[in-house]
DNA sequence: ACTGCTATTAGTACCAGGTATTAAGTTCTT
DNA sequence: AAGAACTTAATACCTGGTACTAATAGCAGT
């Protein structure tokens, strides 16, 4: 079961990255080199120890759960004309993405536009009733997605039609249409 | 900073929940005890050492990974039938909803059944890349949420259409279909 | 004040799973 | 055969504990 170092160096990343859990000496065994060699092997990838992985591997996770309480603004607003136009950019990190492939969390786009076209509306209360979304490109964990909201139409019957797009540079990654309901003072159950 | 010992345990046992990578020095510190008595407290209370507690969420984690995307749902997932049909609950809390009328955020609710739409595909990759939704009912703080979900058609062009229903008691508060891009084992850039 | 009890603190030996370092082989290559 | 690269060994030390023994502190009841 011996084999050359570069690939034993190979086997041993790949093996650590879908069992963090495992230690060296079973590394060793596993192997069939000594502890001594597995550590240097480790060195050299710069591996940490079993602890550290562990810890890594669960502050990840401890990372997902509060993600989920990404309510508050979605995105920065960096400019704003109310039943007009608007615009946001978020920048895509670690919590908008699936953790098997870095890319981003269909809701994340959705509600980066939907927040956007909601903010959009000059009325005491604005809720989104319908949308209709494409996803055209998928969006990557570091790159910076524009959101560009415009009113479409302003219905009588207190719904206004809104148009989302988001951009990663040139390229359109998102669009929807969303039709946003309003009220003004008064108040409902 | 002394307080008597049954508070000081449910402390404890409270800190220790809500950060389960604080070791007994720090602890001793916080309680102004010494680590003995600490770790007398985590014996009564049957809490194991910041190690195994680590390895625990971290094993969690794993589990989760293992078993695709649960951990990347929003909601409880109560039932799951890939490729066929799945349930998840989500209680409506605080972070869920607009500050001044305590309604719940569209985004929200699209992300309970986009994500459960995803979770439903029984492939390495599941994105969406379309979405029809409508929002019929609104949804207050405190309520909860049952979304369904059932795959419609399985095209043969890697597509697969899922339509969501989301209830609160009997009333449909939101419904949506899906479609959602999947690929098997091959990679791509 | 003395007894008895609980709660707290101290001290020591030991453990896992390492790091860091120094030194001594072993192989491969040229 | 010599040099370099690779592998193994040995030892001291570290963290964050467990397990156990024993000493003290604080207070209630009689």
């Amino acid at each position: 079961m011996r084999v050359p170092k570069k690939e034993r160096q190979r086997l041993l990343q790949e093996t650590i990255e879908q069992n963090p859990f495992i230690k060296d000496e079973e590394l060793s065994t596993q192997f069939s080199v000594s502890i001594q060699t597995i550590r240097l092997d480790r060195m050299e990838l710069k591996i940490p120890e079993v602890r550290e992985r562990i810890k890594h591997v669960a502050s990840e996770h401890l990372d997902e759960v509060k993600s989920l309480a990404m309510s508050e603004v979605i995105g920065d607003m960096i400019d704003l004309k109310l039943d007009d136009s608007a615009i946001s950019v978020l920048d895509i990190e670690k919590e908008h993405v699936f953790s098997r492939n870095e890319i981003a969390r269909g809701h994340v786009l959705f509600a980066q536009a939907n927040s956007l076209a909601v903010a959009l509306i000059n009325d005491e209360l604005a809720l989104t009733t319908k949308a209709d979304i494409r996803f055209s490109r998928q969006v990557h964990l570091d790159e910076r997605v524009v959101a560009k909201a415009r009113v479409m139409k302003l219905r009588r019957d207190g719904r206004t039609d809104v148009k989302v797009d988001s951009y990663v540079g040139e390229e359109c990654v998102f669009s929807g249409d969303f039709t946003i309901y309003r009220r003004g003072e008064e108040e409902r159950s």
